[in-house]
DNA sequence: GCGACAG
DNA sequence: ATCTTGTCGC
């Protein structure tokens, strides 16, 4: 029930979309978040996939968990999630304690089909999920104010996918969607609240050193 | 037909 | 994502 073809992708994501859950109301402040990210190989197929558990109140990195793979889904925009979140549940299932949150290198809602890879992690795994991604995928926006906290709604043919967020002060901005059960304007509070000093949620940014490290030795 | 296109 | 050198700035 894993491995099909793009045409099978498309529909099972069609599926998929109509599962995903955006709140408008607040869920309770998650105490501990995950974040993943995937290192790939240059002449073969192998990756690394690492999670992060981190505790959102003192920002201390409770555990991580890498695991080794091999890629079975080439990359096809707007279907990153059949290529990576397979590899994301296994190294979660790795974690010792389950984390209150998800936090995705990649796009929630902000997708042609409103289900990006924090969609498809955050209904697999049963829990929140947010995307957060260094670049634009779909929708137009204003550019944000130049400091942390500045954001800018990202629009779909004036529907609202998400927001333009400044994560810190001049520095690139970056897109953050809902992916699962967790509203827009708390999802900018997460990843902002997960950025203690850098561009990228510290999570995220733990998971992409470790899996890129894990890879080049193994 | 052409350009865009998460990681 | 990954391949890449030097270079600018704190």
């Amino acid at each position: 029930m894993e491995p099909v073809s793009i045409a099978q992708a498309e529909e099972l994501q069609q599926r998929l979309a109509s599962q995903v859950e955006v709140p408008r109301a607040q869920i309770p402040m998650p105490r501990t978040v995950a974040g993943l990210d995937i290192s790939y190989a240059v002449g073969s197929d192998r990756i690394a996939t690492t999670a992060v558990l981190l505790n959102l109140e003192t920002g201390a990195i409770l555990e991580e968990s890498t695991v080794h793979g091999v890629a079975t889904f080439p990359y096809v925009p707007g279907l990153l999630a059949f290529r990576e979140v397979p590899a994301l549940l296994e190294a979660l299932g790795q974690l010792r304690n389950q984390p209150d949150l998800l936090l995705v290198d990649g796009q929630g809602i902000a997708h042609p089909r409103r289900c990006g890879s924090a969609c498809h992690l955050g209904i697999r795994a049963g829990l929140p999920a947010i995307g957060c991604a260094k670049t634009r995928f779909i929708g137009e926006h204003r550019e944000p104010g130049p400091h942390r906290g500045d954001q800018a709604p990202l629009l779909d043919n004036g529907e609202l996918i998400g927001h333009v967020l400044r994560t810190q002060d001049n520095v690139k901005p970056m897109y953050v969607s809902p992916g699962h059960r967790v509203g827009f304007e708390q999802s900018c509070d997460i990843v902002l609240a997960a950025c203690s000093s850098f561009r990228l949620p510290d999570p995220i940014r733990h998971a992409d050193r470790l899996s890129r490290a894990a890879l080049a030795l193994y």
